[in-house]
DNA sequence: CACAAAATCACAAAAATTGTGTTGAACATG
DNA sequence: CATGTTCAACACAATTTTTGTGATTTTGTG
Protein backbone atom coordinates (compact mmCIF):
# COMPACT_ATOMS: atom_id res chain seq x y z
CA UNK A 1 0.00 0.00 0.00
CA UNK A 2 1.41 3.18 -0.84
CA UNK A 3 1.61 6.70 0.74
CA UNK A 4 -1.73 8.16 -1.07
CA UNK A 5 -3.55 5.33 -0.90
CA UNK A 6 -3.01 5.19 2.77
CA UNK A 7 -3.97 8.88 3.28
CA UNK A 8 -6.65 8.13 1.31
CA UNK A 9 -7.85 5.29 3.66
CA UNK A 10 -7.24 7.63 6.66
CA UNK A 11 -9.49 10.02 5.43
CA UNK A 12 -12.47 7.56 4.68
CA UNK A 13 -11.57 6.05 8.15
CA UNK A 14 -12.03 9.71 9.96
CA UNK A 15 -15.55 9.96 7.51
CA UNK A 16 -17.00 6.81 8.74
CA UNK A 17 -15.55 7.58 12.42
CA UNK A 18 -15.60 11.13 13.04
CA UNK A 19 -11.76 10.89 14.08
CA UNK A 20 -8.59 8.72 14.30
CA UNK A 21 -6.23 7.23 16.59
CA UNK A 22 -2.70 7.58 15.56
CA UNK A 23 -1.52 4.71 17.44
CA UNK A 24 -4.33 2.64 15.84
CA UNK A 25 -3.62 4.03 12.09
CA UNK A 26 -0.27 2.75 12.55
CA UNK A 27 -0.91 -0.81 13.75
CA UNK A 28 -3.77 -1.00 11.12
CA UNK A 29 -1.54 0.12 8.20
CA UNK A 30 1.65 -1.35 9.55
CA UNK A 31 4.02 1.40 9.30
CA UNK A 32 5.41 3.58 12.02
CA UNK A 33 3.87 6.23 14.06
CA UNK A 34 6.18 8.48 12.36
CA UNK A 35 4.81 7.96 9.10
CA UNK A 36 1.54 8.32 10.51
CA UNK A 37 2.24 11.53 11.86
CA UNK A 38 3.59 13.15 8.53
CA UNK A 39 0.07 11.93 6.86
CA UNK A 40 -1.68 13.75 9.53
CA UNK A 41 0.29 16.70 8.55
CA UNK A 42 0.22 16.47 4.81
CA UNK A 43 -3.83 15.85 5.27
CA UNK A 44 -3.79 18.75 7.58
CA UNK A 45 -1.68 21.09 5.21
CA UNK A 46 -4.37 20.01 2.70
CA UNK A 47 -7.26 20.92 5.57
CA UNK A 48 -9.29 18.34 5.28
CA UNK A 49 -8.51 17.15 9.03
CA UNK A 50 -6.91 18.39 12.19
CA UNK A 51 -4.49 17.21 14.19
CA UNK A 52 -5.18 16.43 17.69
CA UNK A 53 -3.21 14.81 20.43
CA UNK A 54 -3.04 11.47 19.83
CA UNK A 55 -4.43 11.18 16.30
CA UNK A 56 -6.98 13.59 14.16
CA UNK A 57 -10.49 15.10 13.82
CA UNK A 58 -12.48 15.90 11.44
CA UNK A 59 -12.11 19.95 11.25
CA UNK A 60 -14.83 21.43 13.46
CA UNK A 61 -17.28 23.45 11.58
CA UNK A 62 -15.77 23.64 8.13
CA UNK A 63 -17.63 22.52 4.86
CA UNK A 64 -16.18 19.02 5.70
CA UNK A 65 -18.91 18.23 8.63
CA UNK A 66 -21.36 19.42 6.76
CA UNK A 67 -20.43 17.67 3.21
CA UNK A 68 -23.02 15.20 2.52
CA UNK A 69 -21.19 12.56 2.14
CA UNK A 70 -20.10 13.10 5.57
CA UNK A 71 -22.82 12.84 6.96
CA UNK A 72 -23.98 10.16 5.17
CA UNK A 73 -20.74 7.61 5.90
CA UNK A 74 -20.76 9.29 9.55
CA UNK A 75 -22.67 6.52 11.85
CA UNK A 76 -22.79 4.66 9.02
CA UNK A 77 -22.31 1.73 11.63
CA UNK A 78 -25.94 2.23 13.00
CA UNK A 79 -27.25 2.51 9.41
CA UNK A 80 -25.54 -0.37 7.89
CA UNK A 81 -27.20 -2.10 10.82
CA UNK A 82 -30.78 -0.88 9.86
CA UNK A 83 -30.16 -1.72 6.57
CA UNK A 84 -29.20 -5.15 6.97
CA UNK A 85 -32.74 -5.82 9.08
CA UNK A 86 -34.69 -4.10 5.53
CA UNK A 87 -32.46 -6.27 3.36
CA UNK A 88 -34.17 -9.23 4.88
CA UNK A 89 -37.71 -7.93 3.75
CA UNK A 90 -36.61 -8.20 -0.08
CA UNK A 91 -36.03 -11.29 -2.07
CA UNK A 92 -35.10 -11.15 -5.38
CA UNK A 93 -37.01 -10.31 -7.93
CA UNK A 94 -39.07 -7.77 -6.23
CA UNK A 95 -40.27 -4.32 -6.94
CA UNK A 96 -38.61 -2.22 -4.31
CA UNK A 97 -39.39 1.35 -3.86
CA UNK A 98 -36.83 3.67 -1.55
CA UNK A 99 -37.49 7.17 -0.71
CA UNK A 100 -35.21 9.98 0.10
CA UNK A 101 -32.41 10.23 2.60
CA UNK A 102 -29.22 9.28 3.70
CA UNK A 103 -30.54 6.43 5.48
CA UNK A 104 -32.59 5.21 2.20
CA UNK A 105 -29.02 6.23 -0.02
CA UNK A 106 -27.39 3.23 2.34
CA UNK A 107 -30.24 1.01 1.80
CA UNK A 108 -30.54 1.82 -2.09
CA UNK A 109 -26.78 0.75 -2.72
CA UNK A 110 -26.92 -2.79 -0.64
CA UNK A 111 -29.72 -3.88 -2.67
CA UNK A 112 -27.49 -5.43 -5.53
CA UNK A 113 -27.31 -8.11 -3.01
CA UNK A 114 -30.64 -9.33 -3.76
CA UNK A 115 -30.50 -8.86 -7.17
CA UNK A 116 -32.67 -9.51 -9.35
CA UNK A 117 -34.55 -6.37 -8.41
CA UNK A 118 -36.73 -3.45 -10.09
CA UNK A 119 -35.62 -0.39 -7.94
CA UNK A 120 -38.09 2.49 -8.09
CA UNK A 121 -37.16 5.94 -6.63
CA UNK A 122 -36.57 9.12 -6.26
CA UNK A 123 -33.26 9.78 -4.51
CA UNK A 124 -30.79 10.87 -6.72
CA UNK A 125 -27.89 9.34 -4.68
CA UNK A 126 -29.14 5.88 -5.14
CA UNK A 127 -30.00 6.56 -9.15
CA UNK A 128 -26.18 7.26 -9.33
CA UNK A 129 -25.63 4.28 -7.56
CA UNK A 130 -27.79 1.83 -9.13
CA UNK A 131 -27.73 3.00 -12.96
CA UNK A 132 -25.04 0.76 -13.92
CA UNK A 133 -25.79 -2.21 -11.91
CA UNK A 134 -26.56 -5.03 -13.99
CA UNK A 135 -29.51 -7.14 -12.51
CA UNK A 136 -30.80 -3.74 -11.24
CA UNK A 137 -33.78 -2.58 -13.11
CA UNK A 138 -33.88 1.11 -12.35
CA UNK A 139 -37.04 3.11 -12.54
CA UNK A 140 -36.43 6.77 -11.14
CA UNK A 141 -38.69 9.08 -10.66
CA UNK A 142 -38.56 12.23 -12.12
CA UNK A 143 -39.78 15.52 -10.36
CA UNK A 144 -38.10 18.92 -9.46
CA UNK A 145 -34.53 18.74 -8.00
CA UNK A 146 -34.04 19.64 -4.42
CA UNK A 147 -30.76 20.13 -3.36
CA UNK A 148 -31.97 19.71 -0.12
CA UNK A 149 -32.76 16.36 0.12
CA UNK A 150 -30.52 15.40 -2.94
CA UNK A 151 -33.95 13.84 -4.34
CA UNK A 152 -36.40 14.33 -6.66
CA UNK A 153 -40.43 16.19 -5.70
CA UNK A 154 -43.36 17.85 -7.26
CA UNK A 155 -46.65 16.77 -9.34
CA UNK A 156 -44.04 14.55 -11.57
CA UNK A 157 -43.05 12.32 -8.82
CA UNK A 158 -46.44 11.98 -7.42
CA UNK A 159 -48.48 11.19 -10.75
CA UNK A 160 -45.53 8.69 -11.91
CA UNK A 161 -45.97 7.27 -8.50
CA UNK A 162 -49.70 6.97 -9.14
CA UNK A 163 -49.18 4.81 -12.17
CA UNK A 164 -46.77 2.08 -10.64
CA UNK A 165 -46.97 -0.79 -8.07
CA UNK A 166 -44.58 -2.11 -5.78
CA UNK A 167 -44.20 -5.21 -3.60
CA UNK A 168 -42.42 -2.92 -0.65
CA UNK A 169 -41.55 0.67 0.12
CA UNK A 170 -38.42 2.17 2.37
CA UNK A 171 -39.54 5.51 3.90
CA UNK A 172 -37.25 7.26 6.20
CA UNK A 173 -38.52 10.18 8.55
CA UNK A 174 -36.57 12.38 11.01
CA UNK A 175 -38.94 12.31 13.34
CA UNK A 176 -42.02 9.99 15.41
CA UNK A 177 -43.96 10.63 17.88
CA UNK A 178 -46.24 8.72 19.80
CA UNK A 179 -47.75 7.00 16.96
CA UNK A 180 -47.29 9.03 14.34
CA UNK A 181 -44.43 9.80 11.84
CA UNK A 182 -43.65 13.53 10.78
CA UNK A 183 -41.29 15.31 8.04
CA UNK A 184 -40.72 19.51 8.19
CA UNK A 185 -41.52 19.42 4.34
CA UNK A 186 -44.86 19.21 3.00
CA UNK A 187 -43.41 18.15 -0.73
CA UNK A 188 -41.53 15.44 0.45
CA UNK A 189 -44.83 14.19 2.73
CA UNK A 190 -46.85 14.34 -0.30
CA UNK A 191 -43.84 11.84 -2.09
CA UNK A 192 -43.30 9.66 0.99
CA UNK A 193 -47.35 9.12 0.80
CA UNK A 194 -47.44 8.60 -3.05
CA UNK A 195 -44.87 5.96 -2.27
CA UNK A 196 -46.79 4.41 0.36
CA UNK A 197 -49.93 4.20 -1.38
CA UNK A 198 -48.52 2.63 -4.41
CA UNK A 199 -46.41 -0.25 -2.75
CA UNK A 200 -48.37 -3.35 -1.27
CA UNK A 201 -46.81 -2.80 2.60
CA UNK A 202 -44.21 -0.24 3.66
CA UNK A 203 -41.08 0.07 6.02
CA UNK A 204 -40.13 2.29 8.28
CA UNK A 205 -36.47 3.60 9.18
CA UNK A 206 -36.07 5.82 11.48
CA UNK A 207 -33.00 6.39 13.20
CA UNK A 208 -33.42 5.85 17.88
CA UNK A 209 -32.47 9.55 18.19
CA UNK A 210 -35.37 11.06 16.29
CA UNK A 211 -37.86 8.60 18.64
CA UNK A 212 -39.98 12.29 20.80
CA UNK A 213 -39.98 14.45 18.13
CA UNK A 214 -42.15 16.17 15.62
CA UNK A 215 -42.00 17.77 12.89
CA UNK A 216 -44.12 20.14 11.35
CA UNK A 217 -45.91 17.87 8.55
CA UNK A 218 -47.89 14.68 9.94
CA UNK A 219 -47.32 12.17 7.57
CA UNK A 220 -48.98 9.30 8.34
CA UNK A 221 -50.07 6.72 11.21
CA UNK A 222 -47.39 4.11 12.25
CA UNK A 223 -50.22 1.22 11.91
CA UNK A 224 -49.52 2.35 8.29
CA UNK A 225 -46.08 0.12 8.22
CA UNK A 226 -45.67 -3.09 8.25
CA UNK A 227 -42.48 -2.71 9.63
CA UNK A 228 -40.79 -0.31 11.30
CA UNK A 229 -36.97 -0.52 12.41
CA UNK A 230 -34.53 1.42 14.05
CA UNK A 231 -31.05 1.26 14.97
CA UNK A 232 -31.29 0.91 19.03
CA UNK A 233 -33.29 1.22 21.96
CA UNK A 234 -35.30 4.21 22.01
CA UNK A 235 -36.83 6.15 24.95
CA UNK A 236 -39.11 3.96 27.04
CA UNK A 237 -42.13 6.69 26.11
CA UNK A 238 -41.89 5.61 22.91
CA UNK A 239 -41.67 1.92 23.23
CA UNK A 240 -44.54 2.51 25.79
CA UNK A 241 -46.52 4.36 22.55
CA UNK A 242 -45.96 1.91 20.21
CA UNK A 243 -46.71 -1.50 22.70
CA UNK A 244 -49.90 0.15 23.12
CA UNK A 245 -50.60 1.51 19.68
CA UNK A 246 -49.96 -2.52 18.54
CA UNK A 247 -46.93 -2.30 16.43
CA UNK A 248 -44.02 -4.00 16.05
CA UNK A 249 -40.51 -2.01 16.33
CA UNK A 250 -37.35 -3.62 15.00
CA UNK A 251 -34.16 -2.62 16.78
CA UNK A 252 -31.41 -3.45 14.71
CA UNK A 253 -28.36 -4.06 17.20
CA UNK B 1 4.73 16.01 -11.19
CA UNK B 2 4.43 12.92 -10.07
CA UNK B 3 4.33 9.38 -11.35
CA UNK B 4 -0.17 9.11 -11.00
CA UNK B 5 -0.93 12.74 -11.69
CA UNK B 6 1.41 11.59 -15.43
CA UNK B 7 -0.23 8.92 -16.04
CA UNK B 8 -3.92 10.59 -15.06
CA UNK B 9 -2.66 13.34 -17.19
CA UNK B 10 -2.08 11.03 -20.24
CA UNK B 11 -5.51 9.14 -19.91
CA UNK B 12 -6.85 12.63 -20.34
CA UNK B 13 -5.16 13.61 -23.31
CA UNK B 14 -6.15 10.11 -25.01
CA UNK B 15 -9.80 10.49 -23.98
CA UNK B 16 -9.55 13.83 -26.11
CA UNK B 17 -7.07 13.12 -29.03
CA UNK B 18 -8.41 9.44 -29.31
CA UNK B 19 -4.14 8.76 -29.83
CA UNK B 20 -0.89 9.68 -27.87
CA UNK B 21 2.24 9.72 -29.48
CA UNK B 22 5.21 8.67 -26.65
CA UNK B 23 7.62 11.17 -28.25
CA UNK B 24 4.96 14.32 -27.56
CA UNK B 25 4.29 13.10 -24.10
CA UNK B 26 8.01 12.76 -22.77
CA UNK B 27 8.41 16.28 -24.24
CA UNK B 28 5.25 17.31 -22.52
CA UNK B 29 6.09 15.99 -19.49
CA UNK B 30 10.30 16.47 -19.46
CA UNK B 31 10.75 12.95 -18.73
CA UNK B 32 12.48 10.32 -20.68
CA UNK B 33 10.84 8.18 -23.57
CA UNK B 34 11.63 5.48 -21.18
CA UNK B 35 9.46 6.51 -18.40
CA UNK B 36 6.64 7.60 -20.67
CA UNK B 37 7.12 3.64 -22.05
CA UNK B 38 6.85 2.59 -18.28
CA UNK B 39 3.36 4.28 -18.13
CA UNK B 40 2.52 3.39 -21.01
CA UNK B 41 3.06 -0.30 -20.09
CA UNK B 42 1.13 0.02 -16.66
CA UNK B 43 -2.12 1.58 -18.43
CA UNK B 44 -2.21 -0.92 -20.61
CA UNK B 45 -1.42 -3.88 -17.96
CA UNK B 46 -4.45 -1.74 -16.46
CA UNK B 47 -6.52 -2.43 -19.44
CA UNK B 48 -7.31 1.34 -20.10
CA UNK B 49 -4.90 1.66 -23.42
CA UNK B 50 -3.36 -0.22 -26.44
CA UNK B 51 0.10 0.36 -26.61
CA UNK B 52 1.10 0.79 -30.56
CA UNK B 53 4.26 2.14 -32.06
CA UNK B 54 5.28 5.09 -31.48
CA UNK B 55 2.46 6.08 -28.77
CA UNK B 56 -0.84 4.79 -27.64
CA UNK B 57 -4.61 4.64 -28.85
CA UNK B 58 -7.69 3.62 -27.11
CA UNK B 59 -7.80 0.14 -26.48
CA UNK B 60 -10.42 -0.15 -30.15
CA UNK B 61 -13.74 -2.10 -29.38
CA UNK B 62 -13.38 -2.17 -25.78
CA UNK B 63 -15.93 -0.66 -23.04
CA UNK B 64 -13.57 2.13 -23.56
CA UNK B 65 -14.73 3.38 -26.75
CA UNK B 66 -18.49 3.18 -26.27
CA UNK B 67 -17.40 4.85 -22.75
CA UNK B 68 -20.46 7.93 -22.31
CA UNK B 69 -17.50 10.46 -21.65
CA UNK B 70 -15.41 9.27 -24.01
CA UNK B 71 -17.18 10.13 -26.95
CA UNK B 72 -18.71 12.74 -24.98
CA UNK B 73 -15.11 14.54 -25.26
CA UNK B 74 -14.38 13.22 -28.50
CA UNK B 75 -15.23 15.92 -30.94
CA UNK B 76 -15.91 18.30 -28.50
CA UNK B 77 -15.19 21.13 -30.88
CA UNK B 78 -18.30 20.36 -33.08
CA UNK B 79 -20.28 19.83 -30.46
CA UNK B 80 -19.60 22.99 -28.77
CA UNK B 81 -20.26 25.15 -32.02
CA UNK B 82 -23.42 23.70 -32.53
CA UNK B 83 -24.41 24.19 -28.88
CA UNK B 84 -23.61 27.87 -29.50
CA UNK B 85 -26.57 28.37 -31.91
CA UNK B 86 -28.71 26.34 -30.34
CA UNK B 87 -27.75 28.52 -26.79
CA UNK B 88 -29.21 31.33 -28.81
CA UNK B 89 -32.23 30.24 -28.80
CA UNK B 90 -32.89 30.37 -25.44
CA UNK B 91 -33.78 33.26 -22.80
CA UNK B 92 -33.38 33.48 -19.70
CA UNK B 93 -36.80 32.94 -18.06
CA UNK B 94 -37.52 30.02 -20.86
CA UNK B 95 -38.59 26.20 -19.53
CA UNK B 96 -36.45 24.19 -21.95
CA UNK B 97 -36.34 20.30 -22.61
CA UNK B 98 -33.23 18.38 -23.47
CA UNK B 99 -33.17 15.03 -24.66
CA UNK B 100 -30.38 12.10 -24.58
CA UNK B 101 -27.49 11.77 -26.24
CA UNK B 102 -24.00 13.42 -25.64
CA UNK B 103 -24.48 16.43 -27.87
CA UNK B 104 -27.22 17.34 -25.94
CA UNK B 105 -25.16 16.85 -22.70
CA UNK B 106 -22.95 19.05 -23.51
CA UNK B 107 -25.97 21.66 -24.35
CA UNK B 108 -27.53 21.10 -20.84
CA UNK B 109 -24.27 21.66 -19.14
CA UNK B 110 -24.12 25.25 -21.06
CA UNK B 111 -27.48 25.95 -20.17
CA UNK B 112 -26.21 27.65 -16.80
CA UNK B 113 -25.39 30.51 -19.21
CA UNK B 114 -29.23 31.53 -20.07
CA UNK B 115 -30.10 31.40 -16.24
CA UNK B 116 -32.48 31.29 -14.72
CA UNK B 117 -33.77 28.34 -16.84
CA UNK B 118 -36.08 25.70 -15.72
CA UNK B 119 -34.87 22.62 -17.78
CA UNK B 120 -36.74 19.27 -17.90
CA UNK B 121 -34.73 16.23 -19.10
CA UNK B 122 -34.16 12.77 -19.44
CA UNK B 123 -30.86 12.30 -19.83
CA UNK B 124 -28.79 11.62 -16.89
CA UNK B 125 -25.90 13.55 -17.98
CA UNK B 126 -27.40 16.78 -17.68
CA UNK B 127 -29.15 15.94 -14.24
CA UNK B 128 -25.74 15.51 -12.63
CA UNK B 129 -24.69 18.46 -14.13
CA UNK B 130 -27.36 21.17 -13.51
CA UNK B 131 -28.31 19.34 -10.12
CA UNK B 132 -26.32 21.69 -7.75
CA UNK B 133 -26.63 24.83 -10.00
CA UNK B 134 -28.21 27.51 -8.38
CA UNK B 135 -31.10 29.28 -11.06
CA UNK B 136 -31.56 26.51 -12.57
CA UNK B 137 -34.60 24.57 -11.40
CA UNK B 138 -34.23 21.28 -12.75
CA UNK B 139 -37.16 19.24 -13.29
CA UNK B 140 -36.06 15.58 -13.90
CA UNK B 141 -37.88 13.01 -16.51
CA UNK B 142 -38.64 9.88 -14.42
CA UNK B 143 -37.97 6.04 -16.55
CA UNK B 144 -35.89 3.06 -16.63
CA UNK B 145 -32.74 4.04 -16.91
CA UNK B 146 -30.97 2.80 -20.08
CA UNK B 147 -27.31 2.46 -19.65
CA UNK B 148 -27.16 2.63 -23.44
CA UNK B 149 -28.36 5.91 -23.68
CA UNK B 150 -27.19 7.02 -19.96
CA UNK B 151 -30.64 8.34 -19.86
CA UNK B 152 -34.76 7.56 -18.68
CA UNK B 153 -36.87 6.30 -20.79
CA UNK B 154 -40.88 4.48 -20.70
CA UNK B 155 -43.96 4.89 -19.71
CA UNK B 156 -42.91 7.29 -16.81
CA UNK B 157 -41.40 9.45 -18.83
CA UNK B 158 -43.65 9.87 -21.91
CA UNK B 159 -46.48 10.20 -19.37
CA UNK B 160 -44.29 12.89 -17.33
CA UNK B 161 -43.77 14.88 -20.67
CA UNK B 162 -47.53 14.56 -20.94
CA UNK B 163 -48.03 16.85 -18.77
CA UNK B 164 -45.82 19.36 -18.85
CA UNK B 165 -44.95 22.32 -21.05
CA UNK B 166 -41.87 23.67 -22.56
CA UNK B 167 -40.72 26.72 -24.69
CA UNK B 168 -38.33 24.73 -26.59
CA UNK B 169 -37.22 21.17 -26.65
CA UNK B 170 -34.00 20.03 -28.36
CA UNK B 171 -33.90 16.87 -29.89
CA UNK B 172 -30.94 15.56 -31.58
CA UNK B 173 -30.79 11.79 -33.80
CA UNK B 174 -28.20 10.13 -34.89
CA UNK B 175 -29.35 9.76 -38.19
CA UNK B 176 -31.74 12.26 -40.99
CA UNK B 177 -32.56 11.10 -44.13
CA UNK B 178 -34.58 13.13 -47.43
CA UNK B 179 -37.02 15.02 -45.07
CA UNK B 180 -37.34 12.74 -42.21
CA UNK B 181 -35.40 12.04 -38.89
CA UNK B 182 -34.49 8.45 -37.88
CA UNK B 183 -33.46 6.59 -34.67
CA UNK B 184 -32.74 2.86 -33.86
CA UNK B 185 -34.33 2.48 -30.80
CA UNK B 186 -38.43 2.92 -30.21
CA UNK B 187 -38.64 3.68 -26.67
CA UNK B 188 -36.22 7.08 -27.67
CA UNK B 189 -38.18 7.30 -30.45
CA UNK B 190 -41.20 7.50 -27.86
CA UNK B 191 -39.66 9.73 -25.53
CA UNK B 192 -38.45 12.48 -28.13
CA UNK B 193 -41.72 12.33 -29.53
CA UNK B 194 -43.31 12.99 -26.12
CA UNK B 195 -41.05 16.01 -25.78
CA UNK B 196 -41.50 17.55 -29.05
CA UNK B 197 -45.53 17.32 -28.48
CA UNK B 198 -45.37 18.56 -24.97
CA UNK B 199 -42.87 21.84 -26.27
CA UNK B 200 -43.97 24.53 -28.05
CA UNK B 201 -41.01 24.80 -30.29
CA UNK B 202 -38.61 22.26 -31.32
CA UNK B 203 -34.93 22.66 -32.23
CA UNK B 204 -32.98 19.79 -34.03
CA UNK B 205 -29.27 18.65 -33.44
CA UNK B 206 -27.23 16.74 -35.72
CA UNK B 207 -24.12 15.96 -36.61
CA UNK B 208 -23.02 16.64 -40.38
CA UNK B 209 -22.29 13.29 -40.72
CA UNK B 210 -24.79 11.77 -39.72
CA UNK B 211 -26.82 12.90 -42.99
CA UNK B 212 -28.20 10.40 -45.89
CA UNK B 213 -28.33 8.03 -43.14
CA UNK B 214 -31.27 6.35 -42.07
CA UNK B 215 -31.83 4.09 -38.87
CA UNK B 216 -34.93 1.23 -37.98
CA UNK B 217 -37.42 3.61 -36.40
CA UNK B 218 -38.70 7.50 -38.29
CA UNK B 219 -38.87 9.96 -35.90
CA UNK B 220 -40.58 12.60 -37.85
CA UNK B 221 -40.36 15.31 -40.63
CA UNK B 222 -37.70 17.87 -40.44
CA UNK B 223 -40.82 20.23 -40.84
CA UNK B 224 -41.85 19.50 -37.40
CA UNK B 225 -38.42 21.43 -36.00
CA UNK B 226 -38.40 25.25 -36.29
CA UNK B 227 -35.13 24.91 -36.06
CA UNK B 228 -32.32 22.34 -37.72
CA UNK B 229 -28.72 22.96 -36.22
CA UNK B 230 -25.43 20.88 -37.97
CA UNK B 231 -21.84 21.68 -36.85
CA UNK B 232 -20.85 21.61 -41.09
CA UNK B 233 -21.88 21.60 -44.48
CA UNK B 234 -23.70 18.50 -45.25
CA UNK B 235 -23.52 16.44 -48.56
CA UNK B 236 -24.92 18.06 -51.20
CA UNK B 237 -27.87 15.76 -51.66
CA UNK B 238 -29.10 16.18 -48.36
CA UNK B 239 -29.05 20.23 -48.69
CA UNK B 240 -31.15 19.95 -52.10
CA UNK B 241 -33.38 18.01 -49.94
CA UNK B 242 -33.85 19.87 -47.48
CA UNK B 243 -33.81 22.89 -49.66
CA UNK B 244 -36.72 21.62 -51.53
CA UNK B 245 -38.63 20.50 -48.45
CA UNK B 246 -38.45 24.65 -47.70
CA UNK B 247 -36.49 23.80 -43.88
CA UNK B 248 -33.82 26.05 -43.18
CA UNK B 249 -30.18 24.27 -41.65
CA UNK B 250 -28.21 26.61 -39.65
CA UNK B 251 -24.72 25.21 -39.77
CA UNK B 252 -22.51 26.09 -37.27
CA UNK B 253 -18.97 26.60 -38.40
C1' DC C 1 6.01 21.89 39.12
C1' DA C 2 7.15 17.27 37.90
C1' DC C 3 6.13 13.39 35.30
C1' DA C 4 4.59 10.83 31.40
C1' DA C 5 2.98 10.76 26.88
C1' DA C 6 3.28 12.45 22.55
C1' DA C 7 5.17 15.33 18.91
C1' DT C 8 9.13 16.87 16.43
C1' DC C 9 13.70 16.69 14.58
C1' DA C 10 17.73 14.78 12.36
C1' DC C 11 19.76 11.30 10.12
C1' DA C 12 20.19 6.72 8.07
C1' DA C 13 18.05 2.90 5.68
C1' DA C 14 14.97 1.23 2.33
C1' DA C 15 12.13 1.54 -1.58
C1' DA C 16 10.45 3.67 -5.59
C1' DT C 17 11.11 6.14 -9.60
C1' DT C 18 13.81 7.59 -13.35
C1' DG C 19 17.63 8.01 -16.94
C1' DT C 20 21.19 5.94 -19.83
C1' DG C 21 23.41 2.78 -22.71
C1' DT C 22 22.88 -1.52 -24.99
C1' DT C 23 20.59 -5.17 -27.34
C1' DG C 24 17.10 -7.06 -30.09
C1' DA C 25 12.82 -6.66 -32.79
C1' DA C 26 9.81 -4.35 -36.10
C1' DC C 27 9.34 -1.46 -39.99
C1' DA C 28 10.03 0.79 -44.33
C1' DT C 29 12.34 0.81 -48.64
C1' DG C 30 14.90 -0.04 -52.40
C1' DC D 1 14.34 -10.08 -49.28
C1' DA D 2 18.19 -7.75 -47.68
C1' DT D 3 19.49 -3.67 -45.20
C1' DG D 4 19.48 0.43 -42.69
C1' DT D 5 16.70 2.88 -39.43
C1' DT D 6 13.61 3.46 -35.79
C1' DC D 7 11.63 1.99 -31.80
C1' DA D 8 10.86 -1.08 -27.77
C1' DA D 9 12.78 -3.88 -24.11
C1' DC D 10 16.14 -4.77 -20.76
C1' DA D 11 19.56 -4.17 -17.17
C1' DC D 12 21.92 -1.31 -14.23
C1' DA D 13 23.10 2.90 -11.92
C1' DA D 14 21.72 7.39 -10.20
C1' DT D 15 18.40 9.90 -7.93
C1' DT D 16 14.46 10.99 -5.40
C1' DT D 17 10.99 9.75 -2.26
C1' DT D 18 9.42 7.39 1.55
C1' DT D 19 10.07 5.32 5.90
C1' DG D 20 12.07 3.99 10.50
C1' DT D 21 14.90 4.92 14.68
C1' DG D 22 16.50 7.21 18.49
C1' DA D 23 17.39 11.64 20.62
C1' DT D 24 15.21 15.88 22.02
C1' DT D 25 11.55 19.05 22.81
C1' DT D 26 6.83 20.05 23.65
C1' DT D 27 2.38 19.31 25.67
C1' DG D 28 -1.01 17.77 28.87
C1' DT D 29 -2.15 16.30 33.56
C1' DG D 30 -2.25 15.48 38.42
Amino acid sequence: MKRDERQQAIMDLLVEQGSVDLEDLAQRFVVSKMTIHRDLDELEQAGVLRKIRGGATTEAGTQFESDFRFRERRSGAAKDRMTDEALKLVEPGMTVMVNDGSTAAVLGRRLVEKRPLTVITNNAAIMDALRDESGITLIALGGTYSAKFNAYFGVVTEDALDRLRADIAFISVPAVAGMEAFHMDDEVVRAKRAMQASARQSCLLINHTRFERTALHKLCDLTDYTAIITDDTPPQAALDAMAEGGVDLIVAN
